[in-house]
DNA sequence: TTAGTGACTGGTC
DNA sequence: CGACCAGCCACTA
């Protein structure tokens, strides 16, 4: 696990990332030594859909779907975490901490 | 090469 | 408690 560069990194969390849970950038950034570079993560999450990421479960640390603009449209981020279980209002995430994935704490 | 931007975060006012 | 500022690193023009 010492042969991933930052990116390689993000991608693998990210599709670590289970079923009905939702992460945020810094958590990931976090784990990797990068708290400062949060902004990073979302970066190398731009090639998401080409990884087949499960970008729709990262989102920003007050559970807000900064990202969905980045999806195909619109709703799309929040019709699939919603298909998940999860509580997603006004492009929000319901009970964030409740849904919470910490790679840190689960890896 | 310099400058600007961005899927963020934490602290301060 | 809502809004603003500064730090962070990679990529594009």
């Amino acid at each position: 696990m010492a042969n991933e560069g930052f990116f390689e990194k993000v991608y693998q969390v990210a599709a670590l990332i289970p079923y009905g849970r939702v992460t945020s950038y810094g958590a990931i950034a976090n784990y990797l030594g990068a708290s400062g570079s949060a902004r990073m993560v979302g970066w190398a999450m731009n090639g998401s859909v080409k990884k087949e990421l499960p970008a729709h479960r990262v989102v920003n640390r007050n559970g807000l779907l900064t990202g969905k603009h980045h999806f195909q449209g619109t709703n799309l981020m929040q019709q699939l975490l919603e298909s998940e279980g999860i509580e997603v209002v006004e492009n929000k995430i319901q009970n964030f901490e409740k849904h919470f994935w910490d790679p840190m704490k689960e890896l």
